[in-house]
RNA sequence: GGCGGCUUGGCGGAAUUGGUAGACGCGCUCGACUCAAAAUCGAGUUCUAACGAGUGUGGGUUCGAGUCCCACAGCCGCUACCA
């Protein structure tokens, strides 16, 4: 389509407002110490979820979140907020380095130039933020603090008895050797088995896994010396301070379920003809009558010493067996119960009876004590596990007192104590504390609280990431000075993976090796470190002196539990993002660097688009949605619009090409209440709109009503209804004879949020010829509704005949119920059908119904 | 298997505390304008000839249920032997 030929000329006037808010930095936000700054304006803190820069670039997913937040802080800067509304990249990754690895050039090329493109497709879209306050975490300046704040970490330990992180300093102090504070700090050294993929040269996380390996990667499983994060010791916290947040509730339960507490017991059981005791976890202590086996990780660190000699060439087999297998892979063989008999015994604390041990899979090293006792009477996978290697079922839980002779299933639920000594006749939740009771008394166990978290792998061996601000003496680690930070990677000759699990930055002898003989940590962190912050550094992004200063910190916190205000983004961060900077936060909230406890304190997800086919768009199925080219079609306002227009934000919807054609044609309404083309096709403001009093009662009522429920709406992120109201106000202009400037001015404004383009241009147009001073519309301040306004003195009164329509009446607002029974009996309608009838009932709801109960 | 979400016309979706089901938009039909078409404007559009029926299915509470309760089904997402 020519340019002449589109509804209204979007391609001019886009590309000039947004030229003019760029020029003009109509959008920057003064913060503490800048020029302009007013601290007596109240802040609101609207962020989105940084992208990742992809070479593919934006989305129709990314536009999604972005206008919701733009919108809401275009509306709140109208309502005089101070809003922080900033931009960012999350630039390293993984991609970028596979491009690297396929070109040789080095990734901060293919970073940047994917950068240059978000910033041109965001801008296009004429989003409000402040670009001066614009991040990208592979910036020197700001992996500085990254790194600075992974000190932080490494340089303090958590304090159980203050429940909060404190300065190993304080340790020191206390006389604490080297060896013993090493195994206390938040950030720490351990062996851990990993996901280690040798053609992608580096570990993966294990929701990483299936990813790498769908794309035709191997990966394994070995274990390797690694950087973790103590976030364990944070479980609680975690999950007690969600209950401050306005999250969706499914998201809570997410991070909960992900954080897994579960209370029961630790019990100890002594190994024949061992001094070693092994310890289980149990949330069923009231069942310890019935178990008749114990069951170890097969990489539990006693099996090699408690295997007899006669097992000892099938247990090693099925260790090795295991060995190669992920837990993924563990997972898959699901119900088929595999495992092997050690030869070992143990004795059951209770009752002294011997019982044989297994390794099996179906126990896991990183849960628990990697060790547990089988109760196959009531617990289904020790059932199907006893059932297939002909172990002992030992009944001790039933639902009726005496129990039943053969069991067919596990009996999982809460009963009756049976066959348990001193429990017997106890109910579940009574035979628990019971035996929690014995276990302390004779030492043998305690209460225990366990968490299905796990300290978090913090350690990558790629390039394209930050690397640890850590050097390697003597064979200790330590923090190098904070003023030597940033400390950056050596542009490297060639990034493939040398296939073994040596990290890439090994292979820089020269930046490795340092002259006092002492070596630089070459693992690097991995993406989400990044992430874990950046909303912190919005707040003051050119400080060179802090990662933010006192004051930024301080005005954009306020007295709510989390510093921003609205967070917006996708579910599938719901456990991995959101639970590390929670963790990142805390810990900064402990050292005194913060004051809010939690970082985000409304959390939104936007529901993802789907293609017009209605599945996932990828480009396999070749139903991919390119904003850019819906811009240079439709406009920026259209796809913004129809973005906000197709649903609930929250929703999963399919994207239909028609609907935002409907949307453009609903701009080009609005256009053309003010401008009509003449003769040769240049666009003239319209006669029709006169600078006079508005005497067109329902045409107020239609603007003030929409004045009030776009602001209600925007509050309730509720964005598709506040566009349908706008166009019922659109639809009302255009049939009006006369269009009232104060009026149509008042409907622009709230419009400007969403079509910002359009709305400035139509706003220019006419203050053009009114005379009026042509300051942004994006600066004027929010309509206030009349509330007198959006009266109606006769409303339509429904009547209802036993809860059927059967009229509709027009009656006087406040009319009594006596007017209204009045008024509903004398129509025919209702004769019809109360004629043959007793009336039973009168239900009268003033303004809205009446229901006559007829019998 | 577990957890969570969803289910309303041909389509996307709207419906305070239970109170006119289908706002608004798409599509479609008809009309106006035009030599004609596109664009635009106007009218109509849940089903049914009508009585009536109707918010995934079956029950319940209520004067009244898309909305509340119970049971079930289907789709989507996440998670996966967590002791």
């Amino acid at each position: 389509m020519s340019d002449a030929r589109k509804p209204f000329p979007f391609r001019e006037f886009e590309p000039k407002w947004q030229a003019r808010w760029e020029t003009e930095k109509t959008f920057r936000t003064p913060g503490p110490g800048d020029a302009g700054f007013d601290p007596s304006k109240p802040k609101y803190y609207v962020l989105d979820m940084f992208p990742y820069p992809s070479g593919s670039g934006l989305h129709v997913g990314h536009p999604e979140g972005y206008t919701a937040t733009d919108i809401i802080g275009r509306y709140k800067r109208m309502q005089g907020f101070n809003v922080l509304h900033p931009m960012g990249y999350d630039s390293f990754g993984l991609p970028a380095e596979q491009y690297a690895i396929k070109t040789g050039q080095h990734p901060a090329l293919t970073t940047a130039a994917n950068i240059e493109n978000f910033r041109r497709q965001l801008k296009a879209l004429g989003f409000a933020y402040d670009w001066d306050r614009e991040i990208a975490t592979t910036d020197p300046q700001y992996v500085r603090w990254t790194q600075w704040i992974f000190l932080q970490l490494y340089n303090s330990y958590y304090c159980d008895q203050a429940n909060q992180a404190r300065p190993v300093t304080e340790l020191e102090a206390k006389g604490w050797s080297r060896a013993q504070i090493d195994d206390v700090r938040l950030a720490y050294v351990a062996e851990a088995a990993v996901n280690w993929s040798p053609d992608l040269g580096t570990v993966l996380a294990n929701e990483e896994v299936e990813e790498w390996r769908s794309k035709g990667h191997t990966v394994e499983r070995r274990p390797l010396r690694q950087w973790m994060l103590r976030i364990t010791k944070y479980s609680q916290r975690l999950i007690d301070e969600l209950d401050s947040l306005q999250w969706p509730e499914g998201i809570k339960l997410l991070q909960k379920n992900w954080i897994g507490r579960s209370e029961g017991a630790s019990v100890r059981f002594q190994i024949s003809n061992f001094k070693s005791q092994i310890e289980v976890f149990t949330t069923r202590p009231d069942t310890l009558f019935g178990a008749t086996y114990m069951v170890l990780a097969p990489e539990h660190p006693y099996v090699m010493s408690i295997t007899t000699a006669e097992q000892q060439d099938s247990v090693v087999s099925y260790q090795l067996a295991c060995a190669s297998k992920s837990d993924m892979d563990r997972g898959d063989l699901n119900k088929d119960k595999s495992g092997v008999f050690t030869g070992a015994f143990a004795v059951n604390p209770v009752n002294h009876k011997p019982i044989p041990i297994w390794i099996a899979d179906y126990v896991m090293m990183g849960y628990g004590t990697g060790a547990i006792m089988a109760v196959p009477a009531h617990d289904e996978r020790d059932f199907e596990f006893a059932k297939r290697f002909g172990l002992p079922i030992v009944e001790v839980v039933s639902s009726h007192t005496g129990g039943t002779s053969t069991l067919l299933e596990a009996f999982c639920e809460p009963g009756i104590a049976i066959n348990s000594g001193f429990l017997d006749g106890l109910p579940t939740a009574e035979a628990k504390a019971e035996m929690i009771n014995w276990l302390e008394s004779n030492s043998i166990g305690r209460r225990r609280v366990q968490y299905k978290l796990r300290d978090w792998l913090f350690s990558r061996q790629r390039y394209w990431g930050e690397p640890f601000p850590i050097v390697w003496k003597d064979g200790h680690h330590q923090a190098i000075p904070a003023a030597e930070l940033p400390l950056l990677a050596p542009p490297l000759e060639d990034y493939k993976p040398s296939g073994t699990p040596e990290p890439l930055l090994s292979k820089a002898r020269e930046w490795v090796e340092l002259p006092d003989g002492s070596v630089r940590e070459t693992n690097t962190m991995p993406q989400w470190a990044g992430s874990c912050w950046y909303y912190l550094r919005y707040c003051d992004p050119h400080n060179t002196e802090r990662f933010i200063s006192k004051a930024a910190e301080a005005y954009w916190s306020d007295d709510k539990p989390g510093m921003i205000d609205l967070y917006v983004g996708g579910t599938e961060h719901a456990v991995l993002h959101l639970l590390y900077a929670r963790f990142w936060h805390k810990v900064l909230f402990d050292l005194g660097h913060v004051r809010t406890p939690e970082p985000f304190q409304r959390l939104v997800n936007q529901g993802l688009i789907l293609g017009e086919d209605g599945q996932k768009m990828s480009k396999s199925r070749g139903n991919v949605v390119n904003p850019d080219d819906v811009v240079s079609e439709y406009g920026a306002d259209a796809l913004r619009l129809y973005e906000m227009f197709m649903g609930p934000l929250e929703q999963v919807k399919p994207w239909q090409m028609k609907g935002v054609e409907g949307v453009s044609r609903f701009l080009a309404r609005v256009w053309r209440v003010v401008f009509e083309q003449d003769q040769t096709g240049t666009w003239q403001v319209s006669g029709k709109i006169k600078d006079v009093a508005c005497t067109d009662t329902e045409l107020r009522r239609v603007v003030h009503e929409t004045i009030r429920k776009v602001g209600d709406d925007i509050e309730k992120l509720s964005f598709n209804t506040a566009i349908s109201q706008m166009m019922i106000c659109t639809n009302a202009f255009t049939q009006a004879e006369v269009v009232p400037l104060a009026e149509f001015i008042q409907f622009l404004t709230v419009l400007n949020p969403f079509a910002p383009h359009l709305s400035e241009e139509i706003h220019e147009g006419v203050a053009a010829v009114f005379n009026r001073q042509a300051s942004l519309l994006s600066e004027s301040t929010w309509p206030v509704y009349d509330p007198a306004a959006l009266v109606r003195n006769e409303v339509e009164l429904i009547i209802q005949v036993n809860g059927k329509l059967r009229e509709r009446l027009m009656i006087a607002k406040d009319a009594d119920e006596a007017a209204a029974t009045a008024a509903a009996l004398a129509s025919a309608k209702v004769k019809d059908h109360t004629d043959s009838k007793t009336i039973r009932k009168i239900v009268y709801i003033q303004g809205k119904l009446l229901n006559i109960v007829a019998s």
